[in-house]
DNA sequence: CCCTTGACTATCT
DNA sequence: GAGATAGCCAAGG
């Protein structure tokens, strides 16, 4: 029998499971695509309860940083497994395979504008 | 029922 | 741009 008890579970599942190769989502973006706004933190607890395996790597912050402390085990794994869907790192925020061809993306690649 | 915690986000200083 | 604060919601003690 399936736990259809929590939607809310089932739904961020569903949401995750659909998320590209090589492209990520905010936890915000995850908890409204299940149509559960306001629920970015709860989208941590589903996928860590989650009786599947979930690409939860390809979930991050707002900002595209990981959600774990810079250079902590996790924080690692989570680079690693991105690096190895095909997406980009870059002062510590994640390009995924599509970024936006913008000088915002240049910016952010050289860490500062050019003089 | 109250308080604490959490893989969050937006706003203000 | 970084740090602090508030808002947010659900689960567990």
């Amino acid at each position: 029998m399936y736990k259809s008890g929590g939607k809310f579970d089932d739904a961020i599942q569903s949401v995750v499971s659909r998320i590209a190769t090589g492209q990520v989502m905010s936890y915000g973006e995850v908890a409204q695509a299940a149509g559960y706004p306001r629920h970015a933190r709860m989208v941590s607890k589903a996928m860590r309860q989650s009786p599947v395996s979930l690409p939860w790597h390809r979930v991050v912050r707002s900002d595209r940083t990981l959600a774990f402390e810079v250079g902590s085990e996790p924080y690692q794994n989570q680079k690693n497994l991105l690096c190895k869907e095909g997406v980009t790192f870059c002062n510590g925020k994640v390009i995924p395979e599509h970024p936006t061809m913008d000088m915002d993306l240049g910016e952010v690649l050289w860490g500062t504008p050019p003089d």
